[in-house]
DNA sequence: CGGAAGCGTAACCCATAAGTTACGGGTTTG
DNA sequence: CAAACCCGTAACTTATGGGTTACGCTTCCG
């Protein structure tokens, strides 16, 4: 419980393209700040800032080596999220089915009752 | 190609608590519009813009059944999205080696022409 | 040690997003 | 057919977010 807003924090860092662009240079190599900014046309302190929300998720890592800082991606706080939109795709309809079949059950156990809820492995797997 | 504006409106869709909590209602069942409306405390008018988003978005569907509008999940636009998570998590280390072989390759594509890109895997994988 | 390099932060501007109330169009119902 | 219902849209206000310039701190280097 409470990952709530932990998927809001992670939810909201990806929502910015110039932020996914950057989790995605960060997914082959760690680099400066500098490094990251130089590859946008925006200004710098704007990709600092960008660098902060990824940061205050817990997507990025900073280690300051000499003058400059280094980030690295951590894909960690991802899993919240993925888990989330991965409970979204498989249950939506099943649930319904498996709800309509435990309806099923419980009427036909009613009627003839002590007969025995085997034989209902393996339904429209399609 | 071309999935990044399809990610980004799925992602923007995502970014906001309510819309999320929305989709997450209409995970177990179709919901009419006044049916989801009336689960939040903010003001219909704002629901049904956050379902026009979610509908732009492609997450989710409408059908008009008599006065009112019947709005069902569809995750199929999650994909991309998810596809882009994936590649973060999986390929994060990896893709360093498989860009610096295939540099390798060119590289030396270009120099012996017309010789077979064979003999190439185990670089300096330190 | 003084200047340049590297970054983050502050202050500010502007666009967008999210909320509200008011309204109008289509549909059911008495 | 008039009233009630369901729902989207318009107009408007306010909060939030992303951009810029200006500034300050720390670290390297001559």
């Amino acid at each position: 419980m409470g990952y709530a807003s932990d998927v809001d924090e992670v939810a909201t860092a990806i929502a910015d393209p110039v932020r996914r662009h950057i989790l995605t240079l960060l997914r082959d190599e760690p680099l400066a700040a500098g490094d990251i900014a130089r590859r946008f046309t925006i200004s710098r302190p704007a990709i600092s800032r960008h660098l902060r929300v990824l940061r205050e998720s817990g997507l990025v890592r900073d280690e300051l080596v000499g003058r400059q800082r280094i980030y690295r991606l951590d894909p960690g706080p991802l899993s919240p999220l993925v888990d989330w939109l991965a409970g979204l795709v498989t249950t939506e309809r099943w649930e319904r089915h498996l709800d309509a079949l435990e309806t099923e059950v419980y009427r036909t156990r009613r009627e003839r009752r002590s007969s025995g809820p085997a034989e209902h492995r393996r339904e429209h797997t399609a």
